[in-house]
DNA sequence: TAAATAGTGTCTCTAAGACATTATTTG
DNA sequence: CAAATAATGTCTTAGAGACACTATTTA
């Protein structure tokens, strides 16, 4: 290149930082990793969001980013992941100007257990309450944190979203439950299943789950890779 | 703070460019930069996406940036603006690791007329065909505004955004036709005003548009800062 | 009066909501 | 048989689509 015209520039830090959700035992959660405890670190001990600096060695993109750090911190390997958003200010990092790039993932909870090894010494799942956990979270994750529960909360309405949470085969009856803990409300049996087999959104698979009752039949996504959207909200508010 | 911890952290290039759009003439348009025609800037006399570094000193903040940068490069004040996303790769600048925190706004076509004085010598709406501008763009901006256009597209038919494209007063018609440029597609009247008038959208005003036709009721937004949103999409595609 | 656009009414259809009913298993 | 959950059916309602019709101005 012909000179530095970019010597005066000065540079934000960059990270990127991850909400990653699924849904066990009736909860919606979260994973967060607690930061290191030594003092020259900021918010020693507290929890927050997987993430961490952009590597311009390693890092082709910012996907490719967010991967590697799902795979690091979390031992995930592929979940549905879409973008956030960003957050930069002079003031979320006491380390000067940064700017995060949010992540939003949602896994199975069938999923790898978290790897504790690692850059994650302490990793865990905590169940999300209204827009936020019981702990308070370091830098500006909590805000972060309610604008991924948000867009969580918007898109399930319309979209299968939830289903990237449950393992490779599932009921419809489990679906449904899954849609009513991310939604906080119950929804209507029928108008439910009427909707996802009109959707195309699953496929019967020949199994069937057996239990004290009548059997149900397994389903398969069509798709899994892809979410599908539907042209109505599930109830007009 | 105790030492210096980030010491071999590299910064990509952060900047922030915006993907502004409106309603004229039956056309959806994009406000596009000529960028300067010297030989040590990359893509020279290139159009892109108007925006620029982040100033660590003077913005205290991404949005507060984006604002900065509408009211430099366009001259406008108060629009709607939403951050759509970020692209971080080393591919991107030829400078090296850079990341960009794209904002999408939206202006009424009653707005300032751009100022070509300043940042911008040469800005120019283009009209927006397809999921592209008929020019080439600079840097990854046609995969950018590509994201912008489907975004626009898509909330197009469950919001009132295409409403914040209109003067402050304007006639149901007015409204209709926008929401068609933007969609490519002719919606039905009835239905059309039936949703809007249901959403509470718009509150009728005193006076009324003459023609040599039937004069037209006058609306405003009810809330002129915030969109709407309806339960369902406009058609169910 | 014709031309032009504003605005409303009617009829049909789709899908959601509420809720009842039937179906199929185990113990 | 009862208990439990799966799955379907019926009736009502909200709102979109198609399309015809009425209303109010100017020239």
């Amino acid at each position: 290149m012909a000179k530095q015209p970019l010597a005066g520039i000065a540079r934000p830090l960059a990270t990127v930082d991850l909400a990653i959700f699924t849904v066990t035992d009736d909860a919606l959660r979260v994973l967060l990793v607690q930061r290191p405890a030594t003092a020259d670190e900021p918010f020693p001990g507290l929890w927050a969001l997987p993430g961490g600096f952009v590597d311009t060695e390693r890092d082709v993109d910012l996907e490719h980013c967010a991967l590697r750090k799902l795979k690091e911190k979390a031992g995930i390997e592929s979940p549905y992941l879409e973008q956030l958003g960003s957050w930069g200010s002079a003031k979320r990092d006491p380390r000067g100007w940064s700017a995060t790039h949010a992540y939003f993932a949602l896994v199975s909870r069938g999923a790898p257990a978290l790897k504790p090894g690692g850059n994650a010494p302490d990793a865990r799942w905590f169940p999300v309450s209204g827009s936020s956990v019981a702990v308070r979270l370091a830098f500006d994750h909590a805000q972060i944190l309610a604008a991924a529960i948000s867009r969580l909360r918007n898109k399930v309405e319309y979209t299968s979203l939830p289903a990237f949470t449950l393992p490779r085969e599932f009921t419809l009856t489990e679906l449904q439950r899954t849609y009513e803990v991310v939604l906080g409300r119950a929804l209507e049996k029928s108008a439910f299943r009427t909707r996802v087999l009109a959707a195309d959104l699953v496929r019967p698979v020949g199994r069937i789950r057996r239990g004290p009752n009548r059997p149900a039949q397994m389903y398969r996504l069509r798709n899994p890779r892809a979410p599908v959207f539907f042209a109505r909200t599930f109830s007009p508010r």
